[in-house]
DNA sequence: CAATCAGTTCAGTCTTGACTGAACTTGCTG
DNA sequence: CAGCAAGTTCAGTCAAGACTGAACTGATTG
């Protein structure tokens, strides 16, 4: 690989980003900006560890959190000792549709919110029914356009 | 108010959520949580020190971030000291659409690590144009999504 | 001008959780 | 079976940042 350098310092944004972004700790995120971009896009967790300068230990942690959300694949070649993990396919759609699945919880508090109130359908109540109409809207909406999105990608 | 410790209870779960979901402190959680079901719905700096057993400290640092970002209202009645907060109009439609700028960065990112690759078109870049291709399509779909409600809310 | 009230700033405390390193488990290989 | 390589677990360290409390600023009122 010619320029690793720049593939690291680009692992590093990528979990910089996303750090900021859902509050991924900083090392799964290396891990996931590192396999967006290793060759050949399969390593173990040895190569990981080595290449992102990092203790066995915390990237057995993090793969493991990252297979359990499902960003990753864990892949065993028969005969072999050695977990490959790698980028897994359809990885963003699912991200975002696991992601989008809070909008739902939002509009059930929205709904607690107004069983509290003396008066929900009133003045009082304004600020909490926009809160409720609003995620109610995107929680209707978000998987339709998920949808539209793996459909148009078949073609 | 009757409810005062429901009222507080949802405060509480308000902050929780918004603190798991969004990496909000706890303290900026609470009194939007509580913006949401007081009584009126604007509250000054000490009553709400108060009321979430908070320092005016935390307080005076959490407003200013929340009227930075945009979620709540200063409105200082004239001859009078006090400023008193409010949630915002509007809010959650203008969090969502902030929350929905950072899909342009990450689209931006995918590109910049295209690049490093030596073969962006071939196999190798695969991981990134899936991932670039989504957060494109989303960046594209999401204000409309956010136009159509603003329109809906209107009528 | 003294007294008080509303709010800000900042140094210090405390908690949380990411990360390391070492001990341990497991399975392959000669 | 001894030795080694891959991975897991866990106790302990360290850093980030949320929160407090006290000192401060500035405005109002008698």
């Amino acid at each position: 690989m010619d320029n690793l350098q720049a593939r690291l310092a680009y692992a590093e944004r990528i979990a910089v980003f996303y750090e900021k972004a859902s509050g991924i700790p900083r090392m799964a995120g290396r891990i996931m900006g590192w396999l967006l971009v290793c060759d050949p896009p399969q390593q173990n967790a040895s190569e990981l560890a080595q290449v992102l300068s990092a203790s066995k230990g915390s990237i057995s942690t993090m793969t493991r959190w990252l297979l359990h959300i499902g960003l990753i694949n864990k892949t065993t070649i028969p005969g072999e000792r050695r977990d490959y993990f790698e980028i897994r396919k359809e990885t963003w759609a699912d991200l975002l549709a696991q992601r989008f699945k809070a909008v739902g919880a939002f509009r059930e508090l929205a709904n607690q919110g107004l069983a509290l109130l003396t008066d929900p359908g009133g003045h009082e109540g304004a600020r909490l029914r926009e809160m409720h109409d609003l995620y109610a809207f995107f929680e209707r909406e978000l998987p339709l356009l998920i949808e539209k999105w793996r459909s148009e990608r078949k073609e």
